[in-house]
DNA sequence: TATCATTGCATAGCTTGCTATTCAAGTGAA
DNA sequence: TTCACTTGAATAGCAAGCTATGCAATGATA
């Protein structure tokens, strides 16, 4: 049997999915964010104040993994955490000010990203990329 | 400024990859494997007694992601490593008997998880899926 | 041949991800 | 009301990435 790993799916979806890391990566570290960090942001730019459970619930990261990655997100300035008012196990998660500054930095940066990465293919051929995605997501969450 | 998560190409890129890590795990955890070992065991599985420098140049992957796997490997009775013919500073690495026996299954469980992954795609899709993603890492790569 | 640059690999230190576990706070039922 | 179950979040421990740096062996050159 063999294995052609420039043609397997799964070797090319990893090899892809390091490159947009590392290039959303250097564009973002002057905005004091890295990667990591975006998703939490992006659902927190929608909507702050909520629970780290809520969070969890809009994105598709684990538990542990939003602890963590929030805990440096306080340590880097930005989110600050209060009590929730009526469950002491809970806390609401606010932006802070610099947080919410760099937002449409944040955004213009992810999109040049994706404009770079998509520059080799058509305008028909992108959004094909992106269904593509999407079902095969589907079909790896439904095992 | 908007941007919508599940349109955009790296946030999925980076769901997928995960997924994709998820399921080769579970399904090559039984033969004494983990994914992060899977490049370099392609590599070494089509030749083996070549240098780290060797493998890396193969791979897509960092001389010093390359050391910290081949660690894990060897303490994991994958590999062996002996010392250079000519180069003190080199060695030449080697697979165990355990490593070689796995292969096939391994490319079994790397296939599944492919053909899972791709289930909701016709044949022509499969095709303009892993084309698509050459292009962009090749776009990337060339910064 | 002595020195200096290069090279092969290891190490340090960090992020991002996971599973499993713990723990305190809330909830429901006897 | 108490006791057991559930739930929100933190922690432990690991893998797999990365950049930067260190170090010893090679190689090239004055």
């Amino acid at each position: 049997m063999r294995f052609e790993k420039t043609k397997s799916a799964g070797y090319l979806a990893n090899h892809m999915a390091r490159l947009f890391a590392q290039a959303l990566h250097e564009r973002i570290a002057p905005l004091g964010i890295v990667p990591g960090q975006f998703p939490a942001l992006l659902a927190l730019w929608e909507r702050d104040g909520v629970t780290q459970k809520e969070l969890v619930a809009r994105l598709d990261i684990e538990q542990a993994t939003m602890a963590n990655t929030l805990i440096r997100m306080e340590r880097d300035g930005l989110i600050r955490r209060t009590r929730h008012p009526s469950d002491a196990r809970a806390q609401q998660i606010w932006l802070t000010a610099k947080a919410k500054d760099i937002r449409d930095e944040a955004y213009q940066e992810a999109n040049d990203v994706n404009a770079l990465a998509l520059s080799g293919l058509s305008e028909a051929e992108r959004s094909n990329f992106i269904d593509y995605m999407g079902r095969i997501i589907g079909a790896m969450q439904d095992d």
